[in-house]
DNA sequence: GTTATAATTGATACTGAATATAAACTTATA
DNA sequence: TATAAGTTTATATTCAGTATCAATTATAAC
């Protein structure tokens, strides 16, 4: 195996293409980020961790979480309704089931979403409650060249 | 017309038919989520009830969305990208368009999902960052009779 | 390898959205 | 009406997330 296929190698390319500098507390949160499927919380991050990397401040997780969505590398889910903020590695399109009862974010990979509501209610077992469906982006007047600038 | 007609007495008549016990305060509430599509906080709705309703308090209004989105009047779109969550008094099935710079959620109502993330793009002029798509409900284990209480 | 510098880390203090509490009050019903 | 159950209000509290800044570290130039 070359070594710079090795898996840390990679995530470490990544890291640099997107202009992030690595550090080993970012490594290691990108590289948890990366390596589970169970959209942690920063609490929940530092507290896999922290173990691992004594030094580590919840603090550096916010920040390295911020770091990391600004510069596409993982997604911000938001709330599962425990009020606060899920992450995930993957950055394939899917779907996330949000159980309103333990708070946790499960995957699905469905067809495409016109059908998805009632194949999502069938295969999962969920009973549906209601579904979260927002584009982020930038809009018309804030992407004008004379636009104030983000959250100002 | 006739009395039943009245709209606020059409309110009063679902929140009756939810289950909701009708207070002035949780109509004043419900009514501006209905004649709104600026998907006010819980912050903005307080500010703009209150010259009307001097005695109204915060933490009425908190838990009075809290009740409404239980009993499905209202559907909470949670964080815009400013640290709390909006609301949202049509329940027809649309989809929001998040600003990331000025934080203002916008309607978009298109075709099926299916198609829509390159229309959204082209149609509304928004630079698109990504997408926030989530289905809410109760997983089949917490489903389950001997399941945990929510939260618990 | 050494150095310079610009960015990151970590401990702490702070902010603010949302909740808990409990006494006073109001709604819905008998 | 009178009653019981639910709601409102003010206040205190919780806690996710941010700001600050001195100490440390990654990167790039030499």
């Amino acid at each position: 195996m070359l070594v710079s296929d090795r898996p840390q190698s990679v995530l470490v390319r990544r890291m640099r293409e997107a202009g992030v500098r690595v550090t080993p507390q970012r490594l290691a949160i990108y590289s948890a980020l990366i390596s589970t499927d169970t959209h942690p919380t920063a609490k929940s991050l530092y507290e896999h961790l922290s173990p691992g990397l004594p030094s580590l401040s919840l603090a550096t997780v916010y920040n390295t979480l911020r770091t990391l969505v600004v510069h596409g590398l993982v997604h911000e889910l938001g709330d599962a309704g425990d009020g606060c903020a899920h992450y995930d590695g993957d950055l394939t399109p899917h779907i996330h089931l949000i159980c309103t009862c333990c708070h946790q974010v499960r995957d699905f990979f469905g067809p495409s979403i016109s059908a998805v509501a009632a194949a999502v209610a069938e295969e999962s077992g969920y009973r549906l409650q209601g579904a979260r469906l927002a584009y982020i982006g930038i809009c018309p007047k804030c992407s004008e060249p004379t636009a104030r600038l983000p959250g100002v």
